[in-house]
DNA sequence: CGGATTTTTGAGAATACTCAAATGGAGTGG
DNA sequence: CCACTCCATTTGAGTATTCTCAAAAATCCG
């Protein structure tokens, strides 16, 4: 199915950015090197392997669970959200893979793929048949090991999903879950600070063990406390070091509880009224 | 460090079994695949490479978070943690090796461990070599696919417990736990139904995102309802159908309001006293 | 045996959830 | 272009699960 096309006179000489053929995009293995982040091999022929892309719609499903597996999927543009459906048909968010993000992974140990993978976004994905993958480490000794540090770092990007989901706060994890998608958002040459949500709030809550409202909730409050700023999806880092090393929040009814005391007070005038101090106190 | 000694005279051949020389025990190929339950290349010479075992002592560490990663583990009799260190030092456990399971991927992407692992019992840990690994895959091609099915499977479990985390309820997560131990003590050939729990509260507890507390309270109460059967750490698994599909065990707090109620009834004389109806009503 | 650790259990508090209603956009068709 | 619908989001009120703190009981280990 994905044949390697002999490059033809009609095909404009581009190593850096992929090409047009037989009405596809196809890039090379150099381009696909930088766009995982991996050394490329020095030995590689530039047109000797081919990878051809594929579009995706945005809401359009890349592959399904159950599917037999036998491509992994590199995105090249676009967001996608993978997802795990429990035995009651409640749909888990694993990730949300964005450019450069490596996808079906999960396929290899059974042949047949474990998650769902649905574009968020018009997508632009690249297509690596396993079989062209398998052979590929074994040509190049580089790519070998390049192969497993990129299967070992999802393994430790998942233990750390796993230390957040289970010892941190809801305001904790949407916090890091901002400061996250910023530093993912810098590496691919965007902004850090300020970008837009591709997903909605259920799916993040989902992603992150929480409910859809205690997203919504802990956003408004991280905005009331001007770490960020929220409009709709829009979204504005403001504080990133306290957004990082955050744990609770200023806990709401600590600060109804002072104010009770303090009005009590003053209703005593035991204090003449609302001063700086305790104002301060209560943040 | 690890040479691979030359067969003595002094050693009885063994195929199915490590055997003993230079004071440490050592297995082929042919048995660290079957303990990994892959399939074994047929053109593997039996002598060729030889894999070093080491003991560690309960309580001990096999690597600590940062150290230099050189060797991938596999176990080969005993219990292991590995957890994960947050910034605040808080120790986070990510899971619990038994025999047949490998440790140390997580090394792989930075050459640095990334989690450390201890010794829950005594144990005895196959070495190998990564380097060994990666040109064992590059000789028996059937091994390359191997250690990335072993790979992908690491990914495929981790997705379940982030699934499981951000899903389940205290209850339902201790009841999986448990059912998880179980078909893996099965697996190992041992009863799957009854079994001794090689670490703490606290450890499973920081597993499944839970305090300690609540991981006792969860088992008194499967205890109660007659699911399982604990005695400190000697578990008896009475009716595993019931726990795979566990959702919220029958509120303790709609018991007391029925009880309420019928006292009330009682006092005021309108039901004569308890029945068996009611009884069933709040179970 | 004694000290340390682990486990159990209780009471109260806090976080996060459920249910509900209102608001606000985005897209569609008249 | 506006009304209409649909979906996402916000916010409130009350509840429930899980946590924290505390104390006692049981167990382990030297």
């Amino acid at each position: 199915m994905l044949s390697q096309p002999k490059r033809n006179a009609d095909v404009v000489s581009h190593t850096d950015t992929p090409w047009r053929q037989q009405g596809s995009l196809w890039s090379n293995l150099r381009q696909v090197c930088e766009l995982l982040t991996i050394p490329a091999p020095v030995t590689a022929d530039e047109e000797d392997t081919l990878f051809q892309h594929v579009r995706y719609k945005a809401g359009h499903r890349i592959h399904r669970i159950g599917q037999a597996f036998d491509t992994l999927y590199i995105v090249n543009s676009g967001f996608v959200k993978t997802i795990h459906i429990d035995e009651f048909g409640n749909e888990q968010v694993l990730s949300f893979p964005m450019k450069g993000d490596i996808l079906g992974i999960d396929g290899i140990h059974k042949q047949h793929h474990a998650s769902e993978a649905i574009a968020l976004t018009d997508c632009d994905m690249i297509l690596v048949p396993y079989k062209t993958f398998a052979a590929l480490g074994r040509i190049h000794v580089e790519l070998e090991q390049a192969m497993f540090s990129v299967m070992s770092r999802e393994i430790v990007r998942e233990q750390m999903m796993i230390s957040m989901l289970s010892a941190l706060s809801a305001e904790a994890k949407v916090a890091r879950f901002l400061t996250n998608l910023g530093e993912r958002f810098s590496q691919m040459g965007y902004s850090g600070r300020s970008f837009n949500l591709r997903m909605t709030r259920q799916e993040i809550g989902s992603y992150l063990g929480l409910t859809l409202e205690t997203v919504s909730r802990t956003l408004s409050a991280l905005n009331e406390l001007g770490m960020i700023s929220v409009e709709q999806r829009e979204i504005n880092l403001l504080d990133t070091a306290a957004l990082k090393t955050l744990r609770r929040l200023p806990p709401a009814k600590a600060k109804i509880k002072v104010a009770e005391k303090v009005s009590a007070l003053v209703n005593k005038n035991l204090l003449p009224q609302w001063n700086s101090e305790l104002s301060t106190a209560m943040n």
